[in-house]
DNA sequence: TTGCTCATGTAACACGTTACATGATTGT
DNA sequence: ACAATCATGTAACGTGTTACATGAGCAA
């Protein structure tokens, strides 16, 4: 249900194709719900259907036909009462197949659960740069946007630092932890070699 | 992919239903891999298909009958298959409901927003105390399988607690990052209050 | 007698992934 | 010449959610 109200928001910055909308969940969304193109242009035409958005052919001389997509008022209204209606509950469904195999960890050997854990540290690393980039695109993407789009896209800017911020943190303790979890199996594996020797 | 495997890792420890196994994933795996019993007796359908389990039906006499599942050689190759081939890039993909409201949170009412912030927050600590309580649960039911199986859930002891500790410390850092929102809100309120008055 | 736990599932739908098809233009 | 970007989508499949159907036994 959510990604469609994630396409509507979007739609109300400013009319655009699914191709752009594509884009703008690459560097802004995305951080928090992830879409591909596919199921954005199926959103498109689901929402379409249902006339929360209207669209129009938009001829272009150089590049492809634009398909441009409007929200309309039943849409903008949708999308206000969608947001403005908190859940009960904020938990989400959990999927990590990280933590899964840790899970199930007892049948891998101790070296490569310490070297999987390396890696899985050096891709949080990479991520908290690539984050940091990413507020620069967020706000470059903001600025490209014209008039009164690119307004409503400076509104957003302080609740995209609050994203990014929790980007960061919640990367930077699974940092700590997989330091401290490889920090526990170098240890135990220490103390069993004592227990071997004596 | 994963919730096939995550079935065959848990029948690695014992045959059991699917009843029986959604109960374990509710108290074990569900922290990190949630699924409904629907999806369950889905997958072991179709694990039955593809010959990773064998199934048959054990009557009771005081209860309804249960299909015991059983997982067979070719499915504990597949499973340990799994387990030891760790992918390229542990991302996976974000679908946070709470993150991508806040991402439009421009159209909220700062007082709601706020209100909603303190919500998360109980929510988070409720989650806190329940983990904890679900460490003990799952070293009770731990002790419940019979013989070997309980040997085999004891080894899991020391991934469970590596998996406990990366939710706590995730949690905590949520907490500290709503506050920190909330903080936030609150001054650049005071701050609109005083360019009111000036 | 109402509702919970035990125990099995089916059906319909919603959402997500992957692969494929098409075709112009721009940069190396 | 070749790859990337722009631009649209479809088809098939896999996974997740929700609601429903069935029926015994037990506890308030």
């Amino acid at each position: 249900m959510s990604l469609q109200y994630a396409v509507l928001g979007i739609l109300t910055y400013s009319p655009m194709s699914g191709y752009d909308l594509g884009k703008i969940f690459n560097k802004s969304v995305n951080y928090t719900w992830t879409a591909s193109l596919s199921q954005i242009y199926r959103e498109l035409a689901a929402l379409e259907k249902k006339e929360y958005v209207s669209s129009n052919i938009q001829q272009q001389d150089d590049r492809p036909d634009k398909k441009m997509y409007c929200i309309t008022e039943e849409g903008r209204l949708a999308f206000l009462g969608w947001l403005n209606d908190f859940p009960e509950t904020f938990s989400s469904p959990k999927r990590d197949e990280f933590t899964l195999r840790i899970f199930f960890a007892s049948k891998v050997d101790d070296d490569e659960l310490i070297k999987q854990f390396e890696r899985f540290i050096a891709e949080r690393r990479n991520f908290n740069a690539a984050m940091e980039e990413g507020e620069k695109n967020f706000m470059e993407m903001a600025r490209s946007f014209k008039q009164g789009a690119a307004a409503a896209m400076q509104e957003h800017k302080r609740y995209w630092h609050f994203i990014v911020k929790r980007a960061l943190m919640t990367n930077e303790v699974l940092i700590t932890w997989a330091e401290e979890c490889i920090r526990e199996l170098k240890a135990e594996a220490l103390q069993g070699g004592k227990k071997d020797e004596a």
